[in-house]
DNA sequence: GAACCGTGGAT
DNA sequence: TATCCAAGGTT
């Protein structure tokens, strides 16, 4: 079935700019951290740390990055699994992998330079879609680029009423071009800028703040007194449950046995617990991998939950009388509890750890 | 299209 | 406490 989609009624282009910019020259935000000695390069890494992340997460994030990788140049030479460790915490790992990708592109592709001539150019880069890319362009650069992340998208559907969910291909591509209508020729980075400081300020999810708002007047939503309706959220569906065991393999001197995981999939390229689907393959692999461990029993499970799925985690724990530094193999460490941000751990293996350390010293 | 990919804050 | 969801992109 088709749904009717209203069609939106657009402001007049240059009296909704004009109201935007007079209202971000006075509330909006100038000093975020890569607002300060903007280039490409540090326009980019903080945008993709944004992606689906609040500020004031990203904020400690950004300046330890800068710290350890202050150009492209340091950031592609370095290895995948450094940029990871700094990345623990901060979830979608996907989008350091991504980052790596593209530094070494820029420096062995683009000459160094960021290929910030156009959209296209910059979305042929791992990691970087249309909006980002617009967003990079508009910061970097001031140049003209519309974006369309949350904050625009719920100023926009709110302003003009505009119902259905934003993932719906027809309300994007109508979202899109209200963007490209009221996106001007200047002033290009203040302007992305103001959309998203209020969409992140005043036109927030619950609870805008319209009597502060500069378009009180002409917001659709708000004239119907429905401004919580908008952005209408995405159908729900149920999270379907995955079981596993995650081991704690213990060494004599209380070291944990962490396995790379898969470059690719949950906490991809991440150190994590060896994990087993079920007992027959734990024991199998722990009989032919690990001769002379013993199994001493297992933690009660905990579920944890993930944006499509639940994982309930039971850990198993176990004993290894070690001859020599088995295993050898790359891919392979084992890890010092008393040494715990030596290595990038994904938040739950991390917490496990932890609980580990403290029922020791009991 | 729809599934996949994380974490911490807010309520 | 459980749920929602935030400066999205890739497969």
């Amino acid at each position: 079935m088709s749904t009717f989609i209203e069609a939106p009624q657009p402001l007049d282009a240059e009296y909704f700019r004009t109201r935007l910019l007079g209202w971000f020259d006075q509330y909006g935000r100038t000093h975020l951290p890569w607002q300060q000695g903007r280039s490409p390069y540090r326009v980019w890494v903080s945008e993709i740390m944004l992606q689906q992340t609040q500020v004031a997460t990203v904020i400690g994030y950004f300046e330890r990055f800068m710290q350890r990788f202050p150009d492209v140049a340091a950031l592609a030479a370095a290895e995948q699994d450094e940029v990871l460790h700094l990345w623990t915490g901060l979830g979608y790992y996907a989008r350091a992998r991504n980052l790596h990708r593209a530094a070494k592109c820029v420096v062995h592709e683009h000459n160094g330079a960021f290929p910030v001539e156009s959209v296209a150019a910059l979305s042929a880069l791992p990691g970087i879609g249309r909006s980002t890319a617009g967003a990079i362009i508009a910061q970097a650069t001031g140049k003209r680029a519309p974006i369309l992340d949350g904050n625009v998208k719920r100023v926009l559907t709110r302003l003009h009423g505009v119902e259905g969910w934003p993932g719906r291909p027809e309300v994007e591509r109508r979202l899109w071009q209200l963007a490209e209508h009221y996106t001007p020729q200047w002033r290009c980075a203040d302007f992305t800028q103001a959309m998203m400081d209020m969409g992140a300020t005043l036109c927030t999810r619950r609870r805008p703040s319209c009597l502060l708002c500069p378009f009180e007047a002409d917001c659709v939503a708000h004239a119907r007194g429905e401004e919580q309706r908008f952005p209408e959220s995405k159908p729900k569906k149920e999270k379907p449950v995955r079981k596993t065991m995650m081991l704690m393999l213990r060494d004599e001197n209380g070291h944990v046995l962490l396995e790379q995981r898969p470059s690719s999939g949950l906490w991809g390229g991440l150190w994590g617990l060896p994990q087993f689907d079920d007992g027959g393959a734990l024991d199998a692999w722990l009989a032919r991998e690990m001769p002379g461990s013993e199994v001493q029993g297992r933690w009660s499970s905990f579920v944890h939950v993930f944006t499509h799925f639940r994982l309930e985690i039971t850990p198993v724990q176990a004993h290894l009388s070690r001859q020599g530094d088995q295993p050898a193999a790359s891919g392979w460490r084992w890890y010092d509890p008393d040494q715990p941000d030596s290595i990038g751990l994904a938040a739950p293996v991390k917490a496990l750890l932890e609980s580990l350390s403290s029922f020791t010293l009991l």
